[in-house]
DNA sequence: CGTCGTTATCTAACAATGCTAGCCTAAGGG
DNA sequence: CCCTTAGGCTAGCATTGTTAGATAACGACG
């Protein structure tokens, strides 16, 4: 049944987010060609298609991969808002690239869906823990906050120099506003 | 010192961003090439490069032309933060891929230097003028918050049931705070 | 121990992309 | 009518993702 040693799947594809994720932060996604890629593993390209089926499905196991990554992340620190929050932006602007393929790249998974791999759940678990509410959407708008910190500050649309500033704010607002938290779901669904 | 008619370069550039746009909302960023492009507008390839210099060129022309958008589209409604707010991410779900130009993909153009294209300017002061302070921190948030709605509904990372929620939520947090502004620009600046 | 079958891997190629060099042709001046 | 000038087109280059077909390595069976 396997004359030649089946080589073991999960380490090769191990190896090749690694490398991938490496490649990537360097020297940006463009620059991370199957080639390349396939060089640097000293393979050739289509030992890489044997890992993965394409290069948009590499792309996606190293987004998959972040959210894991982002996840303990989170987990690591206690659960204050202000730790989750500086957790997260940190995250972000250490794995610039990677934060890139999870969120800003052309990607497969899905979300809000019940399909919803299991990392990208655990990910905003980290998030609802410290907003908790009613529902979800005291967390969803901090989410989206963080994100677009992370986000703006990444690609240098935002003052470096009033970062803190905007994190303290951020967490100030979102977690001493007064007034009822009145969330009718009317309007354009 | 003309044999040749000169072919009016702005209404080209203007006819070919046009087009991008369109093909770019219809079928995304990844079927408007060179050689498409051309195909619609009845040219050839090289044609396209007397109006840009390089697709990334055209890319950012699109880019640059949804923020003159987006400020008009924010200097439309009254300057109350909800009406701005709602103008925001409509003009985002409204125009998805060139939103997508203008934030997500790679681009070439400055933001935070004094170099900041004029477009970029307005539409950020289309913010300001809502939710200005003593310094851009508010503002800054906002848009950030904004922002992240936006691309995480865009890419339906969220719940569009609570989408109104969500946005009324932001309003509050970001107009009903409590504590004073203590703006203090230590750490890691 | 030798042969065979299976399967992972490599070589080589395909189609499509961004971009460019060089010829061709249209338009105006003498 | 011819000549100059410059815009446009044809054809090509290098690179990309992806795949088909050949090759070689390894275990099983006689």
């Amino acid at each position: 049944m396997s004359p030649k040693p089946a080589p073991d799947l999960d380490l090769r594809r191990d190896r090749v987010i690694r490398a991938a994720r490496d490649l990537a932060e360097v020297h940006g996604w463009p620059a991370v060609t199957m080639r390349r890629l396939a060089g640097e593993l000293g393979v050739t390209q289509p030992v890489l298609y044997s890992a993965f089926a394409s290069r948009q499905a590499l792309v996606d196991a190293v987004a998959l991969n972040g959210f894991s990554d982002l996840a303990a992340a989170l987990d690591a620190v206690d659960p204050s808002p202000m730790a989750r929050m500086r957790a997260y932006v940190d995250f972000a602007a250490a794995h610039p690239r990677v934060y890139e393929a999870m969120f800003s790249l052309p990607s497969g998974l899905a979300f809000a869906a019940q399909e919803t791999p299991e990392p990208l759940r655990r990910a905003f678990s980290g998030i609802r823990d410290a907003f908790g509410d009613a529902d979800d959407v005291r967390a969803e708008v901090a989410w989206a906050a963080l994100h677009g910190l992370a986000t703006l500050q990444a690609s240098g649309r935002l003052p470096a120099r009033l970062e803190q500033a905007r994190l303290d704010l951020t967490h100030r607002v979102l977690t001493h506003t007064v007034g009822p938290v009145s969330v009718d779901t009317h309007g354009q669904g």
